[in-house]
DNA sequence: GCGAACAAAATTGTTGACAATGTTGTGGGC
DNA sequence: GCCCACAACATTGTCAACAATTTTGTTCGC
C-alpha cells in the first residue's frame, strides 16, 4: 500500500482519493455493502469532501459503488446472478478480442502467449493456485491488449473490476485450475494458429465453463 | 427543447443539469469538439458549477465528453475508426442479447417483434427513412429489453449514446434501408423460431453489414 | 404495550469564495 | 525579425460553510 495521503504535494487530490479508494475496494479492504460516509473518507484520505464526492461519482459510473439520493454510498455487492450476467458479457467481448488478436498479433506477442501457457502449466502441476490465478489474469489481459480493440478493452476492465470478489473465490476451488488450464491452452493454441473463429470459440468455451463453476 | 432550468423546485440540481446536458449533446445542439466551460453551462442551466462538474464527470464516464486536467471539457468526437470498434462491441453484445431473447421472450413479446417487422417493411416501401430509422432503433432496444440481460443492456446503451452522430448519417444513405430491412427481418425470424444460434448469427450479420457501410 | 406524530442527529446536496494551473499576449534581448 | 521570459487572463481544482433531506430516537395518546 502506498504511503499516506499527501495534501500539499500538488498531486491532484481527487485523483489521489479516487485511486486510493478504488484500490481499497478492489483489495477487499472495504467490506461488501459497507457504508461509505463522505466525511470519514475525506478525513481518512486527507482530502476534502468535494474530492471524495467526485471520486464516488466516478466509482459509481464504474459500477464499484452504489449511490442513493440523500442516503449515501455503499460498495456494491455483486450477486452470483449478476456475476453470471457480467461473465456472459465478458465471454462475447473477450471472444471478439481473441478473434482480432489472432489476426493482428505480432509473432513476438504470440511467443509471449506461449510462454504464459507453459508458466501456467508449471503453476498447476506445482500446485500453486495463487500464481496460476495471477497468470490467468495476465493471459486474459494480454489477449485483450494484443487485439487493439480499445473500446472492448475499456468495457472489459470495467466488468472485471466488478468481479474481484468472485474471482478469488473461484481460483481456490480444488480441481478448478486443472480444468481451466486445458481451456486456456486451447485458447493460446487457436490464436497461435491465427484462426479467429477457433480463438473465439475457445474463449467462449472457457468462459462458459467459468459460468458453470460460478453457479456452483 | 424542455422549458428552462428550475432552480427552486426541489428537483435535484445535478440530475437536472445532467439530463439537460446529455440531451443537448445527444441532440447535436453542442457542436462536436465544442468547449464546455463549467461557468457558462452553470449559468445556462441555472445551477451551480459543482452540479455541472458532477454532471461532466458522469458524462465523461459515459464517453460523451472528454476532460483534461486543468484544461476543461469538450464533447468527444467519435472517429469512424472508433465508430467501427464500438459497433464491433455492439455486434457481440447484441448477439448475446438476441440469443437470450430467443430463449426467454414471451409469446406476446415475439408478436411485438413481428409487428415491428411489418411496420419497418411498410416504412421502407413507403420511402420514409426517418420512420424506418426510429423503428430500427426501437427493434434493437426491444430485443435488448426482452433478453433480460441487464449488464449487457447497460453497456449497449452507453455504446449507442456515443454513436448518435454516425447513426443519423447512415440512415439517410440511399439504398441502405432496403438492405438492412432484410437483415432485420432475418433477426426477427430467428428469434421467433426460438433459435438462439441463428438469432446471434443474424444479429452479427446485420451489424457486420453496418460496419461495412460505416467504412464507406 | 403499540402506533403515530414529532424532534434531534447524521448525512448528503448546494453555494460562493479562494487557490492552482494552463493559456495567451506583450515586451526586451539577440 | 525571431525567440524567450514574464505578466495578465481564463479556467479548472479545492475548500469550508450552509441548506435540505433522511434516519433515528422519543414522547404522547390510545
Amino acid at each position: 500500500m502506498p504511503k499516506e495521503a499527501r495534501p500539499g504535494t500538488g498531486e491532484q487530490a481527487k485523483q489521489h482519493a479516487l485511486a486510493q479508494l478504488r484500490q481499497a475496494i478492489l483489495h477487499g479492504e472495504m467490506a461488501p455493502a459497507q457504508r461509505l460516509v463522505e466525511n470519514e473518507l475525506a478525513e481518512q484520505f486527507g482530502v476534502t469532501r468535494a474530492s471524495i464526492r467526485a471520486a464516488l461519482i466516478d466509482l459509481e459510473a464504474q459500477g464499484l459503488v452504489e449511490r442513493i439520493r440523500n442516503r449515501g454510498s455503499r460498495v456494491r455487492v455483486v450477486s452470483v446472478e449478476e456475476a453470471v450476467a457480467i461473465t456472459e458479457c465478458r465471454m462475447v467481448l473477450e471472444g471478439l478480442c481473441a478473434a482480432k488478436a489472432a489476426v493482428v498479433a505480432s509473432d513476438e506477442q504470440l511467443a509471449e502467449l506461449t510462454d504464459l501457457g507453459t508458466a501456467m502449466q508449471k503453476a498447476v502441476s506445482g500446485g500453486e493456485p495463487v500464481t496460476y490465478s495471477e497468470l490467468n489474469h495476465e493471459l486474459h489481459a494480454r489477449i485483450r491488449e494484443f487485439s487493439g480493440q480499445l473500446t472492448a478493452v475499456e468495457l472489459l476492465e470495467r466488468l472485471n473490476a466488478q468481479l474481484v470478489r468472485h474471482r478469488f473465490q473461484l481460483a481456490l476451488r480444488p480441481g478448478r485450475p486443472q480444468q481451466s488450464l486445458n481451456e486456456h491452452l486451447a485458447m493460446i493454441e487457436a490464436i497461435r494458429a491465427r484462426d479467429p473463429q477457433a480463438a473465439e470459440s475457445a474463449v467462449r468455451a472457457h468462459l462458459t465453463s467459468v459460468i458453470d463453476a460460478l453457479r456452483d
